[in-house]
DNA sequence: TCAAAAGTGTTCTGGATACACCCATGA
DNA sequence: TCATGGGTGTATCCAGAACACTTTTGA
């Protein structure tokens, strides 16, 4: 911004900051997103996601980091920023200006429940009950930037344990694409692509036992996946 | 973001918010940006983006907006939300959280320059100068947005007068993108996206006359430009 | 007549898609 | 032995890239 106004900011009024984070994972055959419970205000009893305001003095996503940390017991996750989310009445309260972000974890039980907060909650993503403020349109930002991602980056690492089989793998983009993909054609593509290493072990089920394999870089990286 | 802790909100310090924006537009034979010269504070002296304070009750794309006309004429633009930049350090005077927007206009006459506020000025993108506060972050963010966006929508449209000849609109790809295209695919994708209509009249010029094209559809749309 | 931009089609290549059969295992 | 998912290769198609000559005009 420029300089004006700003000597007279202090005295005038201005939005509220706060953050609020999408965090998916893969569970049960779906992709599911944490909410938790709110507990005060006009929307309490209703569900939304975990989020806080930002202190003066703080970097909103260390904000994100810390909430999530606080709230869900989450650290260590991919997290990016996804958009900011201004309307004045998104929140009858006051006027809350929300920096969304978006966060992959690799499973549910990366999220513990704190008992200092609100109850948690694993919801799948297609259908999401109607949430507090704003949140349902947030989820369909969230979800339209992680579908497209999927396709052009390799972030999917940030959903898979340390090692999976191609099977696990394609299901995972299947699921959250919300389509079928040619086995033969998805190998092929991973296999040129080389971000994966076979760990020339196997997973044992009930029927013929898969390769495991794993990311040889767990960093975020642009790739022509689709 | 959750009810916790709002109440106490109006108590606890939170970050300022602002609006910054980056407005584009093809002058000289290149990109350029509009900068303002700011005016009071640390920075005075030095040239950023044009933005303000969002006051409470206000949308910040509608900050932006009002911002916008009032400091230069600029009026009807493509605007999108491009990222928020909330390091508490990026201005020295307060922690102020900027929402940046990324806005096009067809050309530098759009931009009036206000006396009631700072001088403007259009500089090429560039070799840009150094800007106050974090605005070579932002720009180039801007830039990145703006190329990717070439290549998988039609909002050059908002960036070309409402007649134009091929050989002008590949020229602005040309600027923007660094590189040079391909003149016989680039009319060829044209023609076959169907997103131009010839106007059936030519523009002179000092070589053989050209073909004046509008665009079918002056709205945002996804299309595979390249 | 010359310089400069406008206008126009075909070939080649690489990536995406479609597709079917055998294998290894536990039940 | 059977049901189930694992594993593999080839043919086709289409879009993107490369590429050169003729036309029209003003100077």
């Amino acid at each position: 911004m420029t300089a004006r106004g700003l000597r007279s900011a202090s005295l005038r009024k201005t939005p509220l900051v706060a953050v609020d984070v999408v965090i998916f994972t893969i569970g049960d055959g779906a992709l599911q997103a944490l909410l938790v419970e709110v507990k005060k205000g006009p929307a309490a009893g209703s569900w939304a996601f975990p989020g806080g305001l930002v202190p003066l003095g703080e970097t909103p996503e260390a904000t994100a980091i810390r909430e999530l940390r606080a709230q869900t017991g989450i650290s260590d996750v991919y997290l990016e920023q996804l958009r900011t989310f201004g309307d004045p009445k998104r929140d009858p309260r006051a006027h809350v200006v929300s920096i969304a972000y978006f966060a992959l974890v690799p499973g549910k039980g990366s999220a513990q429940p704190n008992d200092k907060y609100a109850r948690l909650c694993w919801f799948p993503v297609v259908g999401l009950p109607p949430l507090a403020y704003d949140h349902n349109l947030i989820a369909a930002h969230a979800l339209e930037r992680l579908r497209a991602k999927l396709e052009y980056t390799n972030i999917v690492y940030s959903l898979m344990p340390g090692e999976f089989t191609l099977g696990e793998l394609q299901e995972v983009y299947e699921l959250i694409l919300g389509r079928r993909l040619d086995r033969r054609n998805f190998r092929k593509k991973l296999h040129v692509l080389g971000i994966l290493k076979p760990l020339h072990r196997h997973r044992r089920g009930p029927h013929r036992p898969a390769q495991l394999y794993a990311f040889t870089r767990r960093e975020p990286m642009v790739i022509e996946m689709l």
